[in-house]
Order: structure tokens, then C-alpha cells, then sequence
DNA sequence: TTTGACAGTTCAATTTTAGAACTGTATGAA
DNA sequence: TTCATACAGTTCTAAAATTGAACTGTCAAA
């Protein structure tokens, strides 16, 4: 599979992976959440190669998911900051980092707390329903194909392609 | 960076991306979730070389993400199932899934539609603060260093080391 | 006039991944 | 009995991605 193959498939999680879904991006956008805005930033903060994390820079701000904003003329230098498209990241953050939290800490603990603003406490994140508001588990989850094509059906039509080539192939 | 330094990183994120952080590995936990648990099930869903997939499964069973189950004795035959560890990602994937249905459809619209068993509707996951209820967005969340050290910490202390350097090198 | 900050680009060497064929056990059909 | 098929991998080479290190170019401050 061709990586920017992915993000045309009938499945909104193959597109997502294939806009954040490799390591160095997900570790840039941390750092986006994190303030940083400049490539020196993201470099030393994460040890990047600067041939990376330029690329990678690239293709976030041509997926809009990072706006490409100049904060001094000569030279030109610009800011990387997240874009509404980016922001909605968040809860895909909050998600990686709690299951880290949960199951890969070591003896020291949490390395980062969160406090809630508007409540004031430190929280977890809680992925509800958004009709009745119950915390959601995967076997209370039923699936169906929706307006565009869903990935079983896709998976079926893959798998019946497969036989009649197979027939083809034994005639 | 080595890959498997990941883990050992005082963040949370960090040591998630260190075991599901690649796109392969989060392809093939899509496929655990919509219920494939064998070798050729992966394979054919997937289109992965089954090189890959083979060392990804093992990953993945080394990290407890799955469990690797006899279902068959001569030719021994096992199934991955997800353990409980591996259906915490679902969070994660719910939240991938979300964004791509709300920032990478096309015109045809959602590829699946989710329903919530509890309340028989269809559903979009919501993430919300566990004190109060309120979903949370990024700007009203502030990050406070853990008992394990925080990566800002880190940050700031590597930016340190870097100065001492330089001025170091300068003397 | 030299040094350093900043934001990249270039290139050879290494590592990963893709693609395809091969191994080996067992079942069911001809 | 022999042949084809299902299944779960392993092995190999070619192609692609990543690393590490050096280089480019502009400007500001010393």
C-alpha cells in the first residue's frame, strides 16, 4: 500500500492514519499542543532531522491541519500553529496519553497532570455517547455502513475479488 | 531515536506512539476491533505483507495488547484477541475515527455509522473532563508536571544541556 | 568582521518496508 | 493415492524511507 493511498479509502480511520498516523507527526503535534510554533523548537525538542521535520511540517500544512503564519519579514520566518482542523486533534491526544497513563507508567507515575479550567480539578478524559452521555465501551458499540462505503463491505468485495481471480486463475 | 527508546520516555504520549504509533499496527487493531482475529484475516483485510504483519502481531502480543490463543491443535493454530489493555485503545480509535468523519469525508459522507447499544441511538464520541462532565477542549486544560518527570521538564533541561554546550565549545 | 540564531536543503549510509516466492501441516476431493 | 486448498508463517531481494552530518543563506548583535 502506497501511503497516500490511504487517505482515500472508504474508512475514516484509514484517512486520519494517514494524516497523523506516523510517529515524527504525532510527536510534532504533542509538541504543537504544547506551545511549541518553530522549527528550531520542534527540533530540539524532539531530535528530529531537520530533512523530517521539514517534510512533515509540509504535509501537515497541506492537509490544514498547521497554518503557516510569518512572524517577522527578513527573513521570512513563519510560525507553525494549529488550525481549527488541528485543535480538534485534542481528544486523539488526550486519548493516546491517557491510555499511557493507564498502562505504560513506571514506578515514578504520571509524568504530566491535567487540570480542567473550568472545574479546577485534575481530571481524566472520558469518552461518552454524545446522545445520553454514558461512557463508551467497544462491545456497546454496534456498527453500520454508512453514505459512503463501509470498510466490511469494502473488506467483503476484496475478499470475493479474490476468489473469482483464484477461479480464474485454476480455469 | 530509536524506536524502543520511546517507551522508556518520561510521556505518556511518547510511550503510546511507542507501541501503536505506526500505521500498520493501528490498521491491524482497526481489524481487532471489527472482530478479525487470524493470521489470513489480517492479511486479506489488510493487504500488509504478511512479513510485517507477523512481526507486528508479535509486538503487539509482547506489549499485551493481544494474547495469542490456540484455537486448533496439528497444525497448531492460534487466534489475537484483544486482551484488556487492547480494548482500552478503543477510546483512541473512536476518537481517530471521529475526526476523520468530520474533517476527511468526501461527498458521499461517513463510511460507518456507530450505535450505542444502551441508548439505540447513533452516536458521535464525545470526550469530557471525568469531574465534571464538561467536554474539554485544549485551550481549557493546563498541563502540570507528574511524579514522573514531565516532558517540559525534560525540554527545558535538554535546552540547558545544549547552552552548556555551546558555551562549552566556545571556550 | 565575526559569531550565532534561525529555517531550511542536500547527500551518502543505514534501516524499514514491499513484493514475491517458499515451507510445512493438515483437510477434503478426485 | 494424489492433488488442490486453507492456514500461518519464514526467507529473500529490491525499493523506499529515515538518519546523521554537513551545507546554504539571511539577518542581528558583539
Amino acid at each position: 500500500m502506497k501511503w497516500d493511498e490511504l487517505e482515500e479509502e472508504p474508512c475514516s480511520m484509514a484517512r486520519t492514519i494517514g494524516v497523523i498516523g506516523d510517529r515524527w507527526t504525532l510527536l510534532i503535534l504533542r509538541e504543537c499542543f504544547l506551545r511549541t510554533r518553530r522549527f528550531e523548537g520542534f527540533q530540539s525538542a524532539l531530535g528530529i532531522t531537520r530533512h523530517l521535520l521539514a517534510e512533515r511540517l509540509k504535509k501537515l500544512v497541506r492537509q490544514g491541519v498547521l497554518r503557516r503564519i510569518p512572524y517577522q519579514e527578513s527573513p521570512k520566518r513563519h510560525e507553525y500553529i494549529l488550525t481549527q482542523k488541528g485543535l480538534d486533534l485534542y481528544p486523539i491526544m488526550m486519548a493516546l496519553v491517557h491510555w499511557g497513563d493507564t498502562h505504560m507508567v513506571d514506578e515514578r507515575g504520571r509524568p504530566l497532570l491535567h487540570e480542567h479550567r473550568k472545574c479546577g480539578k485534575m481530571f481524566d478524559p472520558v469518552m461518552v455517547c454524545s446522545e445520553c452521555g454514558e461512557p463508551l465501551s467497544a462491545k456497546e458499540v454496534h456498527v453500520h455502513p454508512g453514505p459512503g462505503a463501509s470498510p466490511a463491505l469494502e473488506k467483503a468485495s476484496l475478499e470475493k475479488k479474490a476468489k473469482l481471480k483464484s477461479r480464474k486463475a485454476a480455469a
